[in-house]
RNA sequence: UGGGCUAUCGCCAAGCGGUAAGGCACAGGACUUUGACUCCUGCAUUCGCUGGUUCGAAUCCAGUUAGCCCAG
């Protein structure tokens, strides 16, 4: 029986080449792969962003690779990026969302395209360089779950793969903390084992949304409009909805004489509302675009620990299933900031059990 | 044209003769997969303007300008 085949996604940073390193300690043959997604005006932004996926990322990824002895290749993703995970991102921008990016690029990037083809050069498994672990319950379903890293589980962000998906995954660095992670790098003398965390979103390291949002959507970016309250008082002008998310306080440059907050975008009318802390909090919301890990289905209400957003440090609700692909939650506590087009995630005992995208 | 009121940082606003509070906004930093939240730091040598009184004025006086209100 020839050792086990595994693809490790190789985006040049500290965690994925660890993995890399792991899996080949643990005997499986392994192939480093990084994937090109974005990278085409990419010149000065990357070196300070750490360059999550940027052209550094190919030569330091090639450098680990040979450092290790496995062979690196680079698999060609753009089509996929750039329809799955930019468009994905200014659409949802545009119709008054804030999206999730990394999700995106997880599911459909990461997972359908780079697994897929994976499996056709003949591999097993497919492994990143994420904090999370992959478990199997007692009903026999693969599920992520939390790492011994709390701080940086990145469980949230894997809510939608599928079990097919995780059948074929591998996580090795899940088993430990970030700061193993990055002393093994420095113990095995990996080229990379100080770069900084890459942190913010990979395709625009300047940071500035907006501006990439006016230069993917051209005519179809958003003008400026009205800051409201709910009861329809106009309080001032804003700089178009793709500005801004519910929950943001700054940059709204309203000086009311108190902090003052977004609570709801209406791209109908183009119209931002504005509202008091205490109205930014919310006790139900719905979700779609469903998926059920840790749990096969959901035929009854059921309470579970539930993420509304990637740093959210969970709150209790009851959820149950309301339509074939929808979801309502009911807080037992008011959760602040409800924010359409983040992903809604639930858990138990640090399992995810499913999660949805909050409508 | 008379009479009254008000004029202090981008907005609101303390101050009432003793040497410019505070809030909001904004900027920078920390944190961060929401430009989110939160936290830290910074932010009027100057009080519409011009003179005067006083040891000393944003604070008192005179004039002047602007805005608001009320008049015949």
């Amino acid at each position: 029986m020839g050792k086990k085949k595994v693809v490790v996604g190789m985006s040049g940073g500290v965690d994925s080449s660890v993995a890399a390193y792991l899996l080949k300690e643990q005997g499986y043959e392994v192939i480093g792969v990084t994937m090109q997604i974005w990278q085409e005006e990419v010149r000065e932004a990357r070196e300070e962003n750490g360059g999550c996926c940027g052209q550094s990322a190919v030569e330091d990824a090639r450098r680990v690779a040979a450092q290790l002895g496995i062979p690196h290749y680079v698999m060609n993703f753009r089509e996929e990026f750039k329809c799955r995970v930019m468009d994905y991102f200014v659409d949802e921008y545009l119709r008054g969302r804030t999206p999730n990016p990394c999700i995106a690029c997880n599911r459909y990037v990461k997972w359908e395209s780079m697994l897929e083809r994976s499996l056709k050069i003949g591999a097993d498994y497919i492994a990143t360089g994420h904090y999370a672990r992959i478990m199997v319950t007692p009903e026999g379903r693969y599920a992520v779950r939390s790492c011994v890293t709390a701080k940086k589980d990145q469980t949230y962000a894997l809510y939608s793969l599928t079990q097919e998906q995780l059948a074929h995954t591998l996580m090795p660095v899940g088993e430990y903390t970030k700061e193993e992670i990055r002393r093994i790098a420095a113990r095995e003398g990996l080229a990379v084992a100080s770069k900084p965390d890459s942190q913010e979103i990979c395709f625009i390291p300047d940071h500035d949304h907006a501006a990439f949002i006016e230069r993917e959507a051209g005519e179809r970016t958003p003008g400026s409009g009205n800051f409201v309250t709910a009861q329809g008082q106009i309080l001032g002008r804003h700089l178009g909805i793709t500005h801004y998310t519910v929950g943001q306080r700054k940059g709204l440059n309203l000086a009311m004489g108190h902090p003052v907050f977004v609570t709801k975008i209406r791209p109908e009318t183009n119209e931002v509302v504005i509202g008091e802390a205490e109205d930014v909090f919310g006790d139900t919301l719905y979700c779609d675009h469903i998926n059920f890990m840790g749990m096969a289905d959901l035929p009854r209400p059921r309470e579970v620990l539930a993420k509304i957003r990637y740093a959210h440090g969970g709150e209790r609700c009851v959820i149950e299933q309301v339509a074939e692909d929808m979801i309502k939650c009911s807080f037992l506590k008011p959760v602040r900031a409800i924010t359409p087009g983040q992903a809604v995630v639930f858990y138990e005992d640090g399992c995810v059990l499913g999660g949805g995208c909050i409508l």
